[in-house]
DNA sequence: AATGAATGAGTCTTCATTCAT
DNA sequence: GATGAATGAAGACTCATTCAT
């Protein structure tokens, strides 16, 4: 007797969830360089399954960028709606955004691979160009704002997001590594506030 | 009439140089993904060549490292010992990075490639690790010195170090990937040096 | 309540049969290289069904040969054994053979499949010669006999039997790829009756 | 000292010879199905041997497309351009493509592999249509002028083109299952040349 | 009896490395 | 010292076949 519809939907879930997770760990290990073989050793299925749930490699990383995308860790736009001056949101944003970064540097990452690979198709990157455009924008604007209300230094605010975004890439790029250095002395978030203070 | 001992000589670290001069070049823009045929192309020179005079992909990454710790881009000790009391110092040495990796991007960047590259030789990314460790101590000794005569903040010094750091490797990331935004709004090292302000 | 005895014999005749037409059609379409997924498609059962009616691809074909060789479309002997002189005898066989071809492709289509295809297990492919061969003598013999009468010209029995297989394969070719040329004018018997005119 | 360039050149034009002459043995036994290692092999040379002189499998079968139509043995037109009267020339031509079809059966093997072959690129497909369109038409015109001089029967012409078209890919075929049949009994000429007789 | 999820061997293709000249 | 032809191991992907339900 054949498996109930359910049954089937459920492990096709299951499945599919697995595998995309065993492909962050190995796509945010090594990039673009990691195998399907790795990936499907990392989910502790068999080489052909993977294809059965994913086409090729790019649907995988297109799948990873989609949930990425959806995860919302990139959407600075939810956190512009906020009550409080510009300046009180502006640390409220740096303060969440280096939650985020410390807890799921795997995301960060994969970003920053993927948008480093030229052999990755121009359409995935340029969804994840857009959403950068998106989250740069995000910042400047508050940091104007907070200009304006006399919160943040009267600096060039291209150089000040510039500096804030570099800070943050920097913070991922070490998360990632795992350093020892970093967990035990993430820096404090009033560290990087100063860099806006006036 | 066969050549003379030196001009041989001359000839063979000639093309060495030329060689390694196209591996960066290749490195910089793909990373390890790059093909050997892509650098002895880079290099105008033929591919059996470059097994002449580097035995393997992993030897020129090695001499490339190599180049990279004697450049003396990764050397702090010597920005250390310079007149002016610390806090000048740390200023002068915080603005000579940033100059360094705003105009030799490559070298950063190829650091943090070996560095996230697992299948690199645990020969090569030790080496490099240790400078990184120096790197980091000469900086930190830095700045307590700077917190004792009062031009620093007090905060716990290695999160400034980690902060400083951090913005330092996103930058270079930033210059690597040759940014419009970065070129146009190079953050001033007036910014950065206010992470540190008391 | 389980089914009974006879129904599940009938069930499992009427499967077994829907599976082998639609692997008819698939054959037809692709020759070996259509995919066991397909076979199921084309019946519309999982395939894992398939596996149970048949131990593999390879049991497939061969059943589908011994189909052919029942179907009575490879047997001239019962041609043979007709009223009327040699001549006569021949001009009916030809005609059968021609509505055959015409209205049957897919068998013969198939048969050359097999024929050219060295991967075929020997066991099948002998069968299939041996019926091509019977074929062959049966046609040699009543040209022979049609010489004899003097209703065959008296050309090398051999070469006309030839010339006559070999004008029947590319018939069944053209057939099979459903070329409009062929549907619309298809070669009257009388033209190739022709070629064995005295 | 690196070799001369003519002897490259020479190595180079000899080494792609070879292999598509080992390709034209692979492929016309097993169509699309031969693997590159049985090519490679064929050619004795190594794998990756292939890949530096086509850049994928397909890139083998349009070389091979290519020479099929440079060969002129699918050139009706030249055959057309002769003296004699239509029907002369018409057994010339028949007996010209008999000789052909029977040293070089591997082309028309080839060609009919190709042209049932449904995963070979369209491009492929369709400059091979052409050139069987071509070859239909030039003997359909010859018929008709014959028809014109009372040399050929008065049937539709069309029936006859296909009777024809039919015997010679029928011979083909056997050809190149190289049938020890087919090599003592090739049918003279004059058996098919009866089909069109008045 | 029936389903479809799971497996892994086989095929195409790339690329570091070797070798004859 | 220099060239580029040749090799083969490794990676992406397909598909016949097995197995739990």
């Amino acid at each position: 007797m054949p498996r109930t519809e359910e049954a089937n939907q459920r492990i096709r879930e299951e499945q599919r969830a697995k595998i995309l997770d065993a492909a962050w760990r190995a796509f945010a290990k090594k990039g673009t360089a990691a195998t399907m073989a790795e990936v499907a050793a990392e989910a502790d299925v068999s080489y052909g399954l993977v294809y059965r749930y994913f086409s090729s490699k790019e649907a995988i990383f297109k799948a990873l960028v989609e949930q990425m995308l959806q995860s919302g860790v990139l959407r600075v736009q939810r956190l512009l709606d906020q009550p409080g001056t510009p300046g009180e949101r502006l640390t409220s944003l740096i303060t969440k955004i280096l939650e985020a970064r410390r807890e799921r540097s795997e995301i960060f990452l994969l970003f920053q691979h993927v948008m480093s690979d030229e052999t990755m198709s121009e359409d995935v990157r340029k969804r994840l160009q857009e959403r950068g455009q998106a989250y740069y924008d995000g910042m400047r604007q508050l940091i104007v704002e907070a200009q304006a209300t006399g919160e943040v230094v009267a600096d060039d605010p291209d150089q000040l997001v510039v500096a804030l975004m570099a800070y943050l890439d920097g913070l991922s790029r070490l998360a990632a590594r795992e350093s020892e250095m970093l967990k035990e002395h993430f820096p404090d978030p009033e560290i990087v506030l100063r860099m806006l203070k006036p």
